[in-house]
DNA sequence: GTTTTCCTTGAAAGCGGTTTCTTTAACGGG
DNA sequence: CCCGTTAAAGAAACCGCTTTCAAGGAAAAC
């Protein structure tokens, strides 16, 4: 047998060991069918006995498919200081390996529609791509239109026929108020998050979905608007004791805000969970290690990334899956 | 003007338009140098004019170079939830793009030699790989032999010549202990990382360095062992406060440490910062939400990734770079 | 038994760059 | 003014895989 220098194994190599066509073995490597099963199984034996392994640049031109993935992060810095999208982008890289699919990174200003971003996603160096939810979906519409399969990663705004993944923010507010009615609580205020993007909106609509249900409205005083940040959120608690002497329960949409809201509450002299209880969102690690440890609504993060993956990967085999909406489940630690 | 339906704009295009030949156009985008300046400027107009854009996959079948590099991250568990990694990445990234090439996200079992990853990275599908510090080095040590140029965030254990990039632990263990000294305290204690990392070990070869340019020694009843994890942390604090009772000063090797240790001194009756002045490493966010705000040693994490970009793209271009430590600062908040 | 149809197989033409090799042109020296 | 030398430009081969197309053989239809 000659060992070659250090030339790779190619089509060729496979198809002359194996006696066939390199038609026939590009045919049984990628699962054409119209195979005879001898033929096949030979194939595939060689294949193995030979180490082979694809070149993906060739693949790539023959056929126009690049089997790359693009995960597109707006690099704006409040994403950084955030686990949430290394954990997403943790499960989605995960299921796309396990797809022979590469994940690419690509963390940038996504806002422009003809910035570095719009033009690479445009130029066909990607099967596809998952969008972190963003603000301006101009370019997602754009792209859709060129017709490049993408999940979004969280609500989008408009309410198009994206497809996307994301947890359940209703059923979450409504959850961590339902739980606040059932202690006996009276009343409850929250402090929302940007509710100009979706999801702040939605853990808002949860939370008066729960007054309803207990044949109540929530008054606008018992909502105080915050911006995701600590120091939002020891502003918004200001705000609702000094409107609400009676407040007994506050539920944040974010593990910051309620912490801000809780060092507020026992500045003021009020014990938490004894006075006033507290929910927050996101059960993150601050929601572990705040005293005393905050209980939190809990999204199952990796799930989301694995979601969209698989989200990504139907819409690749031309299918058109539904949106997915993920359970939440209220963590209950000491503050509530 | 013959618009052609959607068919990409090749080199084939531009020569026609430009007037010279493929090899031109190829040499001009590659900077071959060697090309007449007008012909050079005209292909560049022209190039600029019809909107090309090169076919990755294309290039790196012909030359062999993919304009890849991996990021590679063991897919442990601990990984999902810290920021740093994302944070990291992102500084990879920006770099990586501003030079052209594609940050390519493995995350996934490293530990094994002959895994999909080592197959992966193995078979010429990216130009260079980035690895996050790992315990088991056997497989970057066999992708240097194999030539795949790589470079390492974190310090290996090895001291083997890789290249590498990490903050300056040692300096962050010497500021915190000095800074305590510095303050007046005399029993000064410090909670570990894992001291078999070389992190850990570094931090705690600064701390006891700090003691040695103060004329003493750090007794043994003044180290205590953590793993990183908050629990650890309180326990290492229950050993260190019973073991001294006199204990004024901790330096723990991280933020979650740093807190399991403020909250046992405080359910212990002590003060911080008046009895006991707490410093913890990383100046992460539950270093901000903490009450008493953390105390910490602060790195530069974006820095560390565009810096592991540059040492990559350096060795790339065939220069021998050396390894990298970066500075790293105290930020002072209340515990310390 | 013969003709038609269907289906597997192989040959070959790309995919869009890169690079070697050859040609052509320019320049300087004798 | 001619020849040798050097440098820039072009032609063409090639990278490894996909896919079309035509051929051939088996199965089905008549």
């Amino acid at each position: 047998m000659i060992t070659s220098k250090k030339s790779r194994i190619t089509y060729s190599d496979i198809a002359a060991e194996a006696g066939v066509s390199k038609a026939t073995v590009s045919r049984v490597l990628n699962d054409d069918g119209k195979v005879d099963e001898d033929r096949r199984k030979r194939v595939l034996d060689t294949v193995e006995k030979m180490g082979y392994q694809r070149h993906r640049a060739a693949s790539a031109l023959a056929s126009g498919r690049t089997g790359m993935i693009a995960i597109v992060i707006d690099d704006d810095l409040s994403v950084l200081s955030d686990p949430f999208y290394a954990t997403v982008a943790s499960g989605i890289s995960r299921v796309l390996m396990r797809n022979n699919l590469q994940p690419l990174l690509l963390v940038a200003e996504v806002n422009s529609v003809d910035g570095p971003v719009a033009h690479y996603l445009q130029g066909g160096e990607v099967d596809g791509a998952i969008f972190f939810q963003l603000h301006e979906s101009t370019l997602v519409r754009k792209l859709e239109k060129i017709g490049l399969p993408q999940v979004i990663v969280g609500t989008p705004h408009t309410n198009m026929d994206f497809v996307y993944v994301d947890c359940d923010n209703f059923g979450g507010g409504l959850q961590a108020a339902k739980h606040f009615f059932d202690m006996g609580r009276t009343t409850i205020g929250t402090i929302t998050g940007d509710i100009v993007a979706t999801a702040g909106k939605q853990r808002l609509d949860g939370f008066l979905q729960a007054y309803r249900e207990h044949g109540k409205v929530a008054s606008k005083k018992l909502i105080a608007q915050g911006d995701y940040s600590l120091e939002s959120g020891r502003a918004a608690m200001r705000h609702l004791m000094q409107d609400n002497p009676n407040l007994d329960a506050v539920f944040a949409a974010n593990d910051l805000m309620a912490i801000g809201a809780i060092a507020i509450a026992e500045e003021a002299g009020k014990r938490v969970p004894e006075d006033i209880s507290i929910i927050g969102f996101d059960d993150s690690l601050v929601a572990q290690t705040s005293r005393p440890p905050l209980s939190s609504i809990k999204q199952d993060v990796v799930k989301l990334g694995e979601t969209a993956a698989d989200l990504l990967i139907s819409k690749l085999k031309g299918e058109t899956p539904d949106s997915v909406i993920l359970p939440v489940e209220l963590v209950s630690r000491h503050s509530a």
